[in-house]
DNA sequence: CGGTATCCAGTCGGATACTG
DNA sequence: CAGTATCCGACTGGATACCG
């Protein structure tokens, strides 16, 4: 049956799919784990409250996890769980076939 | 450079994240060529001008082709181009990867 | 420093009705 | 049968301001 495709490819979209999140798990990959701030230095034409948003989601999703320290002023850490990093290889296949494809988007004049 | 990679990952997302498009692609994969209202009973769910709407999308990115027939009642078939051909590997790797990975989504009781 | 709380504008999917 | 033309509600990304 093809319904059950249909609902996998839906939890992947899903996952990805944010205008920002792409971006933020491949930074990770690059760059391991980082605070908030420097997450913000990293991708520096995303809005303070959206990178926010997008860390929760993604948080929510189980991509990546949050370690907060007790201190003032506040420190918090970012980084991959291993559910987010078994996604890494899907990145970089998108990554490819958009490298691979996208002369061909430029419309013909 | 990473910026080139965004870049890439960014024609890959533009292309599979509209509600409907992995769906209409995967449809046509597996029955090939279709008329618009075959494709309509593939994807019942699916609203009529949403179909419509998506189709075009595809069909700007060039992932689909449009061929209309000068009949009366009108005749439109859709079918892949090799673009489109070229995409779907990587919908399956995102079928593959959902599937490994939807028992992880659940929200813990 | 990192996070809330609002609010706003644009986009997207969808409902409905009409056309050739 | 397939398409266009509207209109609409919901969601999403982003701007701003304030809090611990």
């Amino acid at each position: 049956m093809m319904n059950q495709n249909l609902e996998s490819i839906k939890v992947t979209l899903d996952v990805v799919c944010g205008k920002w999140k792409a971006v933020i798990l491949l930074t990770l990959y690059e760059e391991g784990t980082l605070r908030f701030g420097e997450l913000k230095k990293q991708i520096p034409l995303i809005n303070h409250q959206t990178l926010i948003k997008q860390l929760k989601e993604l948080e929510n999703d189980r991509l990546i996890k949050k370690k907060s320290y007790q201190v003032v002023p506040p420190k918090v850490e970012y980084s991959l769980t291993d559910y987010g990093q078994s996604i890494k290889g899907l990145l970089y296949k998108m990554i490819e076939w958009g490298e691979q494809h996208s002369e061909q988007n430029k419309t013909p004049s």
